[in-house]
Parts: C-alpha cells; sequence; structure tokens
DNA sequence: TGTACATCAGTGAACGCGCGTTCACTGATGTAC
DNA sequence: TGTACATCAGTGAACGCGCGTTCACTGATGTAC
C-alpha cells in the first residue's frame, strides 16, 4: 500500500492528506472521510497526520475551506461578471454542476456542523456572500440588494440541493441545467424586462 | 434505565423507538442516531428493536417519512390555501422554521442517502411537489408551473438550508421570518403585480 | 372456565469492525561550528 | 569539508469506545379445545 512516494520523510504530506480527504470523499461520501482512512491512503502511518493536523475537524475544515476556493473559480469561470439573467443562470448552473460533480465536498462544505472559529472557512463563506452580492447589484442595479441577493443565493442553492437529493431530474447534464436556466428565468423575466435586456428568452422548464 | 412501562413486553416498541430516534436526532444530531442509542432510550435491550425493523436503514427512513408528514402539516396550518405571493411567504416561513426548529430531522429527510426502494419515503417526496406545483398554480394561474414550482421550492428550500448553516442570520424567528418574507417579495413583487394582486408592499429585509 | 401449546416479543452474550487519540520511540534532515 | 547535535516528521503498539448485527434463548400472550 505504501507508495514510493519517499522513503520516509513524505515531502508534503499535508497536502497528500488533503488530496486523500478528497479522494475519500467523493468516492464514500463523508462518513468515509476519517483520519485513519486518508492515513491510509497516503501511504502512512495512522498516527501521523497529526503532525499536520490537530484532529479530524482541523481536517474537515481544511477540505471544505478548498471546495470554497474551487467553487469561488468554477463560478468566475462560468461568467467572470455576469450581467443579464442569462449570464446569472449560467452561473447558477456551474454551481448546481459543482454540487452534482462533488456531492460529497460540497455536503461538507455546507451540511456538516460548521466550525465557526475556523478562520479560513468564514473567510470562504463570507466571499461567497459577498461574491453574490456583487452579481445581483450588477444584474438588478436598482433593487434591493441585500432582500434580492438572499433570494438568488437561496435559489441557487436551493436548487443545487434539490438536484443532489434526487428530488429533481439529474440524468444528463444538459437537463439540469436547462432546468436551472427555466427556473431562474422563471423568476427574472418580468424583473429583467423592468430592469435591464433579456438576452434569451425563457425555457419552458 | 429501563423504564416501567412494562415489565415484559413493551406495549408498542415500535412506536418508541420512533419516539426515542427523533428524541436523539434533535440532542446529538444524527450521528448519534444508532440503533443501539435507540434501544437504549426505550428502555430495551440492544437488539430488541430489530422486532420492528430490519436494519438501522430502515428506521432512519421511517423517521424521515414522520418528519415530512409533520411539515406537510406545519404548512398546512401555516395558511391552508395560499392564494398571493405574501400568504406564499408565510408558508415558506413555516418551511423555514420548521428546519431551525428540527435541523437533524431536516437533514436526515433531505442531506442522507435517499433509499428511494422505500415506498413511504418517494411516496412522501411525491405529496411534497405536489404540494408546491398546487400552491403556485394558485398563485401565478398563468405562469410556467413547471418551471415556477421548482424555483420557488428551490428558493424556500435554499433558505432553509442557508439558515441552518449558519449563513444567514438566526437570532430570532422574528428577524428569520423578516428575510423569508423580504426575499420571496424581492421576487415575486414585480410578477405578483402582473398576475395578482399584492397584499403587503415588500418588507426591505 | 381451565388447560396445552404455538406464537410472539423480548434478552443478553458475543462477533468483528473501524474509529480517534495517546504515547514513547526512531529515522532523516539540516544547521552551527 | 566534516562532524555533533537539535529538530522535525514519521512509526507502531496500545487504549477504550460505540457501533451493527447474529444467535440461541426465555418469558409473556393469546388462542383452540
Amino acid at each position: 500500500m505504501s507508495l514510493a512516494t519517499g522513503p520516509y520523510h513524505h515531502g508534503d504530506l499535508r497536502a497528500a492528506c488533503l488530496r486523500a480527504a478528497r479522494e475519500l470523499l467523493e468516492e464514500d461520501g463523508s462518513a468515509g472521510l476519517s483520519l485513519r482512512a486518508v492515513a491510509r491512503r497516503a501511504g502512512v502511518s495512522a498516527t501521523a497526520p497529526y503532525r499536520h493536523y490537530a484532529d479530524r475537524d482541523a481536517l474537515v475544515s481544511a477540505v471544505a475551506a478548498e471546495g470554497y476556493r474551487e467553487l469561488a473559480e468554477l463560478l468566475a469561470a462560468a461568467h467572470p461578471s455576469p450581467g443579464t439573467p442569462n449570464e446569472l443562470a449560467t452561473v447558477a448552473i456551474a454551481y448546481v454542476r459543482f454540487a452534482l460533480d462533488r456531492p460529497a465536498m460540497f455536503r461538507v462544505m455546507f451540511a456538516e456542523p460548521c466550525d465557526q472559529t475556523n478562520e479560513e472557512r468564514v473567510a470562504a463563506t463570507t466571499a461567497i456572500t459577498q461574491y453574490v452580492r456583487d452579481i445581483v447589484h450588477r444584474v438588478f442595479p436598482d433593487a434591493d440588494a441585500e432582500a434580492l441577493s438572499t433570494a438568488v443565493w437561496a435559489l441557487v442553492h436551493g436548487l443545487a440541493f434539490l438536484h443532489l437529493d434526487g428530488k429533481l431530474d439529474t440524468t444528463t447534464p444538459e437537463v439540469v441545467a436547462a432546468q436551472v436556466r427555466g427556473a431562474v428565468h422563471a423568476l427574472f423575466a418580468t424583473t429583467a424586462g423592468r430592469v435591464t435586456h433579456t438576452d434569451e428568452a425563457p425555457s419552458g422548464s
């Protein structure tokens, strides 16, 4: 089992643990994310990770923080600065896709009893909140930014969870994308007409 | 520990297990929901529950099904037949409140790897979907019911999770209610004006 | 009404499991002189 | 350049834990006659 990554000193066990944790997460779900399993996969004794993480929670928080960063990157890649409801929908699709591609990670990020004392984690949450607020402000400049950005985040977040938990059809990425786009348009079609232009007709479901 | 509920035969151990499971759920979270703990709390040997539940999953599914029924009752109690966005918001508040009052139950219902073969559970999900669809159809008779009901459910579900996971302020029920109502109105103010009457001005979050 | 017996609902010992975490340890690394 | 030594990053045995589940069992219930 012990890979030949280095005979004694591993080199970068901290990073190796994170990588192992992420793999385990996607393979076995968050139940499989134990320190011992991580050590095993990293090809290292059960106690070696304690050199780098105080306890299991510390590892989990580190994993979650990485998840937040990756989600942020994916959203930015989907559209750097969405300015229309349709562009907003594109970002929403990326959000939902992340949840579906990495379900256990998504759950760790959002549904694990969140350690509020972990700075990395709190910072990540704040960043996402601000990111959503910025988008909303750009798409609907004259709306109540606070209430509307809460609503938009909730909509997208809810779509992610409903798909994740099998309450909505997830047979293909295209079906999911159409559903998300449809939901966003269903809500914003009229608002969009009032505030800015609609660059695509709402797709029927 | 063994309560004097009956010397040998319990009477209704099946129901007692369910009750114990729900209590454990709220006290210790879903991690605390073990068959052994349930048996302990019911004042019965560790293996007695096997007379009534095939395995742990069966118990969990039974708990979840009960949760769905209770949620349905709470929503109906909040407003029997919502017909305006503001009445819809009242129902949404009840939904979010359920999640906040019984967080572990809510998580079991929605975030546990769902056993699709459990009839009780599948039926409960279908019932909720249909319920949301009916409401949407009543509030927005001429909208794309499919897309809009997905959107509405996602919005409400997302609000529930964001509050639950500490991403939104939950200091008092009133604050939460105002946030939910604000989010619903932020989305539906214009749509509502187009389709039916608005019975309250959107509260500015 | 009374007894025999099948059925049902519990018991409790035992299994093997993986977990988090501790501890004293040892091998490798790199720095000071 | 070579050696002494502090520090660092691993090891592996051991702890106690609670879990799900099995098994053969036994005490209570209720039904047939």
